[in-house]
DNA sequence: CCGTCTATTGATAACGTTCTCATTCATATC
DNA sequence: GATATGAATGAGAACGTTATCAATAGACGG
C-alpha cells in the first residue's frame, strides 16, 4: 500500500505559472503585498489545473486546519435520536453550520462527549489532539462544564459555549432564554390569563433558571403573583407529567402553564385530557424548543422556537473571525420566536371577576 | 501567528520509551512483528504521556486521513431540513455513521452537491482533494451519477452507492426495496383486499422502479391483477395528491394504496379525506421511509422503515474494512421492517364476492 | 546620484507521521 | 558449522503546505 499522493500540488502550480511554492501560497491565503498581475497569473493557474490545497498539508505547516468541531451529550444525543419524536440538537447544528462552514472553505465535525463521565477531558482531549480544530462549539450542558472550557481555554482553541452567559474564556451565547420565557408569558396575560404556571428544567442547565426569571419578570410587570405556580422537572415526558398534575392540584390551578421543554408540554396536554381539561378552552399550554412534534397534536402547540440552527450558524462565524475580530465581550444572543398555534386561547372568564 | 504544536508527539513517546519513532508507530497501528514486552512499553508511555496521533500528520505521510465522506443532494437536504416535518437522511446517516464510525477512530464528514449542475466534478473533485478521505458514502440520486461514480472510480477512493445495484466499481448497497413493496403488499392482501394500488416515486431514482417490482411480483403471486392501479408521482406532497386522485378515479378504484414516500401517503390521506373515506375502513394506506411525521397523523400510517441509520453504519463498516476485504461482489442489503400502525384495515365486503 | 526604506518574491526549514530500506540478531536448514 | 531465512528494530526520506528569513527591485528623500 504506497503512498497516495495528491494528484495536483502547489507544486504543480508553481511550476506552471513559473513562480515560487511560495507566492502561490500567499495568492491561495489571499495576502497582501502580491501584485496583481501576479496573482492573475497564479490563479489563472490555480483554475487551470484544478488545484485544491490539502487541508492536511495545511494543518501539518502549523496554521489553520479548517475544521470546527461540534461537542454534543452523547446520552441525550442517542437517546433524542432513538426517540424519533422531532428534531435534535445535532440535526439543527449540522445543517446550520455546515452550510455557513462551507461557504468560508471550513468543515464541521461532530464529537458526542458523556458529560458525566471522569473521562471527559480524555475524550475532547483525543479529539482535539487528533483533529486540531480551529474551533469548537460546545453545547448544554458542556457548555458549563469546566472541565471541558478549562480543557479549551488551556489549549487555547478558540470556542463558543451556547447556553452559558457565564464570563470567563470562549464565546458565550444565549438563545434568550428570559426574552422568550417573558414573550410567552406576557402573549398569556395579554389572552386575559393571570395564574400562568410554570415548569422549569433541569437544574443543570443555567438556560433554566434564565427561562424561570423571564417569567417571574414578566409577571412582575403584570403585579401578578407567581408564588406557587412553578414547578420542576428535567425536560423529559415523564417529569412533565409530575409537574403537570402538581400545577393543577393547586387550590387555585393555573389556567395557562408554560413548559419548558415540548415533551414536558406534551406531558401537560396529557395530563389535561386525563383530567377532562379541554386544552385550550380550560387550559392554555405554552412549550420551549418547538421540535417537529408540536405540529401534530391536537391542538396544535405554540411553541417558543429555539434557533439552534442559526445559532450555530453565528457560532460558525465568530469562530471563524475569531482570529481577525477577537471575541466578542458581550454575551452573543440569537433570539427565538414565539410561533403562534392553537394551545392557547382566553382565558375563561372567572367568577371572581 | 506562530507554528501551532502538537502538546505530544510521537517523538516524545520514542524518546520516552527509548525506542524510534518508527516502533512507536508500529505500536500505534498495531502491526506485526513487534515483541510483546516490546509492545507494553511503548504503549505505557503513550498512556503515560497521553499521546494521540495528529491524523492530519497521517494523511501527510500518505496514509489513511481517517475521514470518512458523505455525498447528499444539496437541495433535497435544505428542503428536509426547512420543512422539518421528520428526519432527513442527513441526520439518520450522521447519527448511523458517526457512532460506527467513531468506534474505528474514524470521522464523517458531510458534504451537500447539487446533483443537477455541471459543477459536480468540481465541487466533488474539491472536497477530495481537500480532504483526502478514505472512503466516501454516496446517497440518492448522486450514487447513480456516472460523474459522481466515475469521479470515485477514477481516483481510488472506496465508496459506496446507497439505492444503487447496477455493477461497476464501488460497494451498491440497497434497503431491499423490492422485499419491502412486496411486504407492504402481502400485509394488504392478508387483510383481504384484492385492488391494490401503487403510486411509485420519481424516475430519476432506480429505487422506483424496485418497490414497484416488488409490488407487481406480490400481486402477481397472489394472482392479482395490478394493471391499471399504478401512478406515479415524484415523492413530493403535491404529485401525491395528483396520484391519488387519479387512482380513486378509476372505475374500479383501489382499497389499499401504497405510497413510495411519506409526503405521497400524507397526500393520500389528505384525498380520501377531501372525498369523504374514512381510512382505514374505506381506504387503506400503507407508506414508505417511516418518518416521524406518520406517527401523528389520524390514524398513524403503517409505514415501511427505511434503515438509512443502518444502512449508513454498514457503509461505514466496509469501507473502512475495504483495505483488508476489498468489496463484496454483490449489493448489499439492509433491510427495512414494517411498523404497522392503525392506516391498514380488513377490506370492505364487497358486492361481488 | 546615492542611500534608505518598503514592496515583492524566493529559498529553506519545519510540521508529525509513515514508507522504504538497511541492519541486527535469532532460528531453521543443509 | 555455514548459510539462508525471517523477525525485530532503526535511520532517513517523503508527504504538501506555511513560517521565517533573506534577497531583490523599485520608490523616495536628500
Amino acid at each position: 500500500m504506497g503512498r497516495r499522493r495528491q494528484s495536483v500540488t502547489i507544486k504543480h502550480v508553481a511550476a506552471d505559472a513559473g513562480v515560487s511554492l511560495q507566492t502561490v501560497s500567499r495568492v491561495i491565503n489571499n495576502e497582501p503585498n502580491v501584485r496583481p498581475a501576479m496573482k492573475e497569473r497564479v490563479q489563472a493557474s490555480i483554475d487551470k489545473l484544478g488545484y485544491v490545497p490539502s487541508i492536511a498539508a495545511q494543518r501539518m505547516s502549523g496554521s489553520r486546519s479548517y475544521l470546527i468541531l461540534a461537542i454534543n451529550d452523547r446520552d441525550r444525543t442517542i437517546a433524542d435520536w432513538r426517540a424519533r419524536d422531532g428534531r435534535d440538537w445535532v440535526d439543527q447544528m449540522l445543517l446550520g453550520g455546515m452550510l455557513t462552514a462551507a461557504e468560508r472553505g471550513y468543515r464541521m465535525i461532530f464529537e458526542l462527549v458523556d458529560t458525566h463521565s471522569d473521562h471527559v477531558e480524555r475524550e475532547l482531549g483525543a479529539a482535539i489532539a487528533a483533529l486540531q480544530p480551529d474551533g469548537v462549539i460546545v453545547t448544554p450542558p458542556h457548555s458549563e462544564n469546566p472541565q471541558i472550557t478549562g480543557l479549551l481555554a488551556e489549549r487555547g482553541i478558540p470556542f463558543a459555549r451556547i447556553g452559558s452567559k457565564a464570563e470567563g474564556p470562549g464565546i458565550a451565547m444565549t438563545m434568550g432564554d428570559e426574552l422568550l420565557a417573558a414573550k410567552a408569558t406576557d402573549h398569556l396575560i395579554e389572552l386575559g390569563h393571570t395564574r400562568i404556571g410554570f415548569i422549569a428544567g433541569s437544574d443543570e442547565y443555567s438556560l433554566s433558571g434564565w427561562r424561570v426569571d423571564g417569567w417571574r419578570e414578566a409577571m412582575a410587570n403584570a403585579e401578578l403573583a407567581c408564588d406557587d405556580l412553578l414547578e420542576r422537572g428535567d425536560f423529559g415526558f415523564e417529569s412533565g407529567l409530575v409537574a403537570a398534575r402538581a400545577l393543577l392540584d393547586r387550590e387555585a390551578a393555573p389556567t395557562a402553564i408554560i413548559a419548558s421543554s415540548d415533551q414536558m408540554a406534551l406531558a401537560t396536554l396529557e395530563v389535561a385530557k386525563e383530567r377532562g381539561l379541554d386544552v385550550p378552552r380550560d387550559l392554555s399550554i405554552v412549550s420551549f424548543d418547538n421540535t417537529p412534534v408540536v405540529r401534530f397534536t391536537t391542538p396544535a402547540l405554540t411553541a417558543l422556537d429555539q434557533p439552534i440552527a442559526r445559532t450555530a450558524a453565528r457560532a460558525v462565524e465568530l469562530l471563524i473571525d475569531t482570529r481577525k475580530n477577537g471575541t466578542p465581550e458581550q454575551p452573543v444572543v440569537v433570539e427565538g420566536e414565539l410561533v403562534v398555534r392553537g394551545s392557547p386561547a382566553r382565558a375563561p372568564s372567572r367568577s371572581s371577576s
